[in-house]
DNA sequence: TTTCAGTTGAAAATTATTTGCAATAATCGG
DNA sequence: CCGATTATTGCAAATAATTTTCAACTGAAA
């Protein structure tokens, strides 16, 4: 869990023997410089970079994102909704957890540090090398609460 | 986050003008019967149940989970497969969590006390309702680090 | 037992994600 | 810089999980 820039993603792919292209440049960028607090899916991420005419195709979009997240370069989020949600992945003090309303999928972020320990420890307990901790916390927010809507 | 019967079951579907039908009835058997450490898709089920001779629809399968998942009965899981696998929601001190490789997905439990606790905590000072938390590790195994797989 | 809204099963529809493949381009050795 | 090699891309087609539609059925309450 560290910070990339484009010279370390660089140095990381060429590791495996991957390459870097200027695809995979823009999307980490995109990632780098979207505000704390948001989160996008894959087709948010096409949708974004459509508009900034950088044109990716979705299949490049998909593939870089299952990749990205696997290097631990990703967090790879389930909020709800049906399609996964992508947000950079930082180390402490910026690493946080989600707490999520299961019928209106609203989501707040929060911080807490021994999660982060306790990840980091069980990892290492069972010999796997760690790419991401998250907490997710189901619940049932305030409005909906009250809204008394089915399901 | 409580231990469900049969009987606590159907008062909990009642209060919010649901019905208790022999599906809901024999699905939720399974889960509680379920040997600790197992997680059941969709498609498990279905499969569990067509041997067992209940012949239970998909359809009404897939209804069922995430009409448990949302009242707090069952757990959702996110376990890299490409589904989505379910469990009992248990209270302490059955509470647990996953570590799981991001190549083979092979997935490992693991309890902490604290993680409930932050949960409780957290939901509570936001004015959520506490349904499920869940602490995920995403990590490569052992055995995926020695085998340098591509992806 | 009657009523009525909630539930089921089967089939069709939807939608996220993956894959095949030919064209393109990043990397490397010379 | 140049040519060979092989990863990567874009597009279209294929998959696969999950949802929806709708008519028939059945719990629950009176
Ligand atoms: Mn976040
Ligand atoms: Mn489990
Ligand atoms: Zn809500
Ligand atoms: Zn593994």
């Amino acid at each position: 869990m560290s910070v990339y820039t484009a010279g370390s993603l660089k140095a990381e792919l060429h590791d495996r023997g991957w390459r870097l292209t200027p695809q995979r440049e823009t999307i980490l960028h995109v990632f780098q410089e979207l505000p704390a607090g948001e989160h996008l899916s894959a087709e948010d991420l096409y949708h974004q970079l459509e508009s900034q005419r950088a044109g990716i195709s979705l299949s490049t979009i998909y593939r870089t994102l299952k990749l990205m997240a696997r290097m631990g370069i990703l967090r790879e989020l389930e909020l709800g909704e049906g399609h996964k949600h992508y947000e950079i992945n930082q180390p402490y003090p910026h690493h946080h957890h989600h707490l999520i309303c299961v019928r209106c999928n609203k989501t707040i972020e929060f911080k807490n540090d021994s999660i982060l320990k306790t990840g980091t420890k069980t990892a290492e307990k069972e010999g796997y090398h760690l790419l991401d901790c998250q907490m997710t916390i189901h619940a049932v927010c305030p409005t909906c609460q009250r809204a008394l809507m089915p399901l």
